[in-house]
DNA sequence: CCATTAGTTAACGACTGTGTTAACTTTCTC
DNA sequence: GAGAAAGTTAACACAGTCGTTAACTAATGG
């Protein structure tokens, strides 16, 4: 519940690139190599790089430990990833109900209710 | 379930912005002016204005009918505004649980399962 | 009409994010 | 140890974003 705006606002920001969505989506399929990601996504190491780095800053993923080949570079989804995110849709979807029974009241009983939120 | 990725990423990228967010959250109390949503987040209405613009094109918000003052514009949330980023996250959250069930079964019967996702 | 009010748009400057090329680090392999 | 492999980082160019100031549109009120 409780969460920062600036921590939601990179969890968003994050999001709103097609490719990163496409690496979540893959990494949740199953851990993998970063250079498995730039394949799959046909793009270039460096450009993948950065944005593993915009998911990471944002807490959505996370560098798992070495293998057995330590040059290689394993990538998971982080378990408590998309929290903030859920629970502020969570609240949207409440305050959304609310305006809703708030529009039916008044639809049902108009004088009595007067103006919705005065 | 049928959204584009260019409209999830106009969605993700409208509510990466904690002003933006918070119009959000003042618009499902009620519908407001925009010179109401300027005076709540103190910022100027053209800033403003170019925030609304970009909530607008997202399809989040929408200006709704003309009152009695016509100069004034009157915005609302979106009815089905949240779906798309719904849906996704419903999706993610559906991937998560495959994986962590998958992990699940290695831990009770590691040789029969193999590994995870050959 | 003319001034005021509500709001949007245009133009500018600062900042940020993205892909590419190039350089660098670390680790494996022979 | 030399060279290749896997990734990351740096430097550049370019486009997009954000707030501010200024100009603009449209409607109201005397």
């Amino acid at each position: 519940m409780g969460f920062s705006e600036i921590e939601l606002s990179a969890a968003f920001g994050a999001l709103s690139d097609t490719s990163r969505r496409q690496m979540i989506r893959l990494l949740l399929q199953k851990p993998r190599r970063a250079g498995e990601l730039a394949e799959c996504l046909d793009m270039s190491p460096q450009a993948l790089s950065r944005h593993l780095r915009v998911l990471r800053k944002a807490g959505l993923v996370f560098e798992q430990g070495i293998e057995r080949d330590a040059r290689v570079r394993i990538y998971s989804v982080h378990a408590t990833a998309f929290q903030p995110v859920q629970d502020w849709m969570a609240q949207v979807e409440n305050l959304w109900r609310r305006q809703l029974q708030a529009f039916k009241d008044f639809a049902e009983n108009p004088r009595r209710t007067g103006r919705l939120k005065p």
